[in-house]
DNA sequence: CAATTTACTTCATCTGTCGTAGTAATTTCA
DNA sequence: TGAAATTACTACGACAGATGAAGTAAATTG
């Protein structure tokens, strides 16, 4: 499993990226999550809902209702102009975050 | 630069990894950091001590002093066996932390 | 009809980072 | 020679993000 402190940098960024694919609500984030990351991470509710509080309040996303006549209601959120901006920013910053890291870790290790 | 909560999780293995090449003091491995990380990451001092301190509560590593007629007193610093098996365990976490994240990253916006 | 799953919310706590500030010796340089 | 910069830390308080615990409630499954 994945530790929390490596994650914690990059959890809105992975819900920009799912959003970016198309709008969505938190449970099936977190199922999408688990799928793509092939069980290796699993974001716990709280961790989601208080990320989707932090990008809705900084305007990186917006959330809206949608007509359903099944299932719980839901609450739905796409990802707007300066979220994008914002997960380009953050594509960027891995590629450096990778570099970076790389250099003090042994290969030889692994 | 590179935000600090994407390095959170790595800041213990990096100061592990330069007590691997060799026993060393906190105004040195800022140092080395800077030098290593080509300036792309600058660890702030509160950071670094603090770490030491985690480390050291951990059993990760231990410090000592050396005597020496130059230069202010230094709190050196050296790598245990416990310490070895922890910073093994970060970089093959590393590598799975670096897949997973990949999975959330568009490379066209590179 | 009970158990599980879906879909959240609230709250309090913890950890690691970091700003601010202070101490003190040593080295540089004008 | 004296001021400024560098070296080498320590203490403290604040803050952000992650998380555990608990609760709510509707819908689905068995």
């Amino acid at each position: 499993m994945i530790s929390s402190d490596v994650i914690r940098g990059y959890n809105d960024t992975i819900i920009l990226y799912l959003l970016l694919e198309k709008e969505s609500y938190g449970y099936e984030i977190s199922k999408r999550i688990k799928e793509l990351s092939d069980d290796k991470y699993v974001i716990k509710e709280t961790t989601l809902y208080s990320a989707f509080n932090r990008l809705l309040k900084k305007g990186y996303i917006e959330s809206f209702h949608r007509e359903q006549t099944f299932g719980k209601k839901r609450t739905y959120y796409r990802i707007t102009e300066s979220g994008l901006l914002y997960y380009q920013d953050k594509c960027r910053e891995w590629e450096l975050t990778k570099e970076v890291i790389n250099q003090f870790i042994r290969e030889d290790y692994l």
